[in-house]
DNA sequence: GACTCCTTCCTACGGTCCATAGGTTTCAGC
DNA sequence: GCTGAAACCTATGGACCGTAGGAAGGAGTC
């Protein structure tokens, strides 16, 4: 029997297709090991279960965005910083709403410090660099940005924002408006 | 064998309780089965599937975030009104955090249509109504409002606000400045 | 080129759960 | 007491997770 070549490496890749196929929470073991002609047990030997599978998808999308992240980033500042920001995670969940979604899935806190989200929140205070906020003010503001894009992200995926009639502005122009706020939001964020 | 008195209702809110006690995706038949002394066929008299059981748990919370949020916005306009709001969603967060997990599952359009979601909508206009918006900036409000107060519980949730330094000001520092902000925002917003 | 041994991958298995099929019992109303 | 519509049951099949223990591929050694 000819071997497969897995690795842990791999088999988080294949999860990754798969969550984006499927949804995240159809990623079994069962549909990897038959993605790769293997039988369900064998994956066992890179991935230590289910729920550590979706956790390695989760890391290789933090890895994924924040480098997409850190591309649009480069050479902007203000509201084009935040534009980018935003427009990456936007994006991001539609062209990989399985992977989007496992970025939303709780880290342990030694998981979560060796992952890339520190790097996100490092970018993310970069964002919002060119308002010239202090240490707590920035703290603040990157946790604004993240709140909104990713409610924003959520509602949109969970089709919140097509339940209504259909004259209602599209979720394109709704985004701009958000952008529009949280700019003149940082624009004028007085200290208390 | 004396009968337990099973309703659909009664399914739907030991479901809830479920959710809250062990996560939402922890909500079996069988343990709402064993909860109830039944088998777990019993359950599919009141209940179509597991899938159906947990959309329950939506339209309960739903309806419950509904009547508090109504009863929290009563008398209230501008930044307190939006403080209410996020109030009720952030408290509901923590006290029911399976409730809320539901609350953020994707519903079919006709589901969404019958459930709390309008009436939700239909609030959260409410609470802007002192910002005096025209009608296509009160949606893009809403939309605001309701992607940054989702994306701040759904953050506060997988304890994104934890990972950081001990000296990392609070959550409730945050919301705090989050809730400025968007009063800011929302009172000088000029139609573009 | 045969040997060794680590690793990969296998079969076999037990357990939990969802969901359907079809029978039996309870209980309200007559 | 009778009847019929429920509620609730047992039996069953199927999907999946995860463990145990064995067989086989293949890299390195001599």
């Amino acid at each position: 029997m000819p071997r497969v070549g897995l690795t842990t490496a791999r088999v988080a890749e294949a999860a990754a297709v798969l969550a984006d196929e499927v949804g995240l929470e159809h990623v079994t073991l069962a549909a990897l090991a038959q993605r790769f002609g293997v039988a369900t047990p064998s994956l066992y030997t890179h991935v230590r279960s289910q729920a550590d599978a979706r956790v390695r998808v989760a890391l290789l999308a933090l890895e994924e965005t924040a480098d997409l992240v850190a591309a649009a980033l480069a050479g902007v500042s203000g509201r084009d910083a935040l534009a980018a920001v935003g427009g990456v995670w936007r994006a991001y969940a539609v062209a990989h709403p399985g992977r989007y979604a496992a970025t939303r899935l709780p880290l342990d806190a030694a998981t979560a410090a060796s992952s890339a989200g520190p790097r996100h929140a490092e970018l993310s205070r970069a964002a919002v660099r060119g308002y010239r906020l202090g240490e707590v003010d920035a703290t603040h503001a990157v946790r604004l940005l993240g709140a909104t894009f990713h409610g924003y992200a959520a509602l949109d995926a969970a089709g919140a924002f097509g339940h209504g009639p259909p004259d209602a502005p599209s979720s394109d122009a709704s985004f701009e408006r958000v952008l529009d706020g949280l700019h003149a939001t940082l624009t004028s964020w007085e200290t208390r």
